[in-house]
DNA sequence: ACCTGAACACCGTTCAAGT
DNA sequence: ACCTGAACACCGTTCAAGT
């Protein structure tokens, strides 16, 4: 029964986190940057999460919590094409905005959390709109697979071979909205 | 002018390098076990490579070479569907076999490497059979990122909702080639 | 309850010195 | 020419000790 005197809090470690990852890339963050641009030492961080791991689990927490309110807002038209279109459109900004943040959500394994079923949950909504109900899974690992190759491929250098990266990332998205329409 | 008496060879520790990664991911490759596998101490590797990274490089380039000859060994068809398919099919099988190795080949950035064209060559030639000369870079762009989303969601755990994913694959290529034709 | 200094093991990298 | 031991800086992690 002390003060509790917390010179920082978890909330506040995450965001720092996510500020080194994402100007420096996961593999230059260190738990010393970290705790000391929350004004704590390395050791403290152990107080508050398991290891190196763990804190960048949470920071994927938070970066698959901004990802699903960009893609919910997305989601505000009747029209499902419109809908997919959209959101297909947010996912690849905030994949190229962030590029480093955008690179820690694969990796996660074990079940999948909270925030990464909320992320996907409106493109089941668009889907359900668009094609039987028992298409609606397989349509949807069709476009997330599609759009994290694309994203993924993007922001590592894998489209050096001239031609709209633009036009094709809207092409693509057209092939496979017309595939799944007949 | 002395014996050049050296006790490996370039091929030999990318070859190591490549069995640990393959084991036990790139984030657990050090230099000293690549170094102790094949009979010498880390600072040697140097001479060869220039850091870290370069090795790793290296390892990428070997891998890309494999998947080469792999897809092209699968587009020994005539119709260029079952090409597609059939290349699909072995890009996900060497990713599913060796999930560690096909990490790697994302990363690259810069310049595409020999390798990486090589293993992209077939899926043009399968599709100059299939679209217009002026769809067939936007075709394989969408192709490609299909089955590197798809199978780089599948290897990091990201299909955990159920259903089956092998007819969720084949299910996407599909769509894609349907909606390819039309 | 939260924080810290000191310590440990490990690693990438450099370099002078060996043969 | 190729290899090595020694050294350096850096890092994740533990833990006893502080308040």
């Amino acid at each position: 029964m002390c003060p509790a005197l917390a010179k920082t809090s978890d909330d506040e470690i995450v965001a720092a986190a996510r500020a080194i990852i994402a100007q420096n890339g996961v593999d230059k963050l260190s738990l010393g940057s970290v705790a000391s641009s929350v004004g704590i030492k390395a050791p403290s961080l152990y107080k508050r999460f398991a290891d190196r791991d763990a804190l960048i689990d949470a920071v994927r927490d938070s970066v698959l919590t901004r990802l699903a309110k960009a893609l919910e807002d997305a989601a505000r038209h009747r029209d499902p094409e419109k809908q997919i279109v959209a959101m297909a459109t947010t996912y690849r900004r905030f994949g190229k905005e962030q590029p480093e943040l955008y690179r820690l959500i694969p990796a996660s394994g074990g079940e999948p959390s909270d925030a990464a079923r909320a992320a996907i949950a409106p493109l089941f909504d668009a889907l359900s709109g668009l094609v039987a109900a028992e298409t609606i899974l397989p349509a949807a690992r069709c476009i997330t697979a599609y759009l994290h190759g694309f994203v993924s491929l993007e922001i590592s250098g894998g489209f050096q071979l001239g031609g709209s990266v633009d036009q094709a990332f809207r092409f693509g998205l057209d092939v496979i909205v017309k595939g799944l329409r007949s």
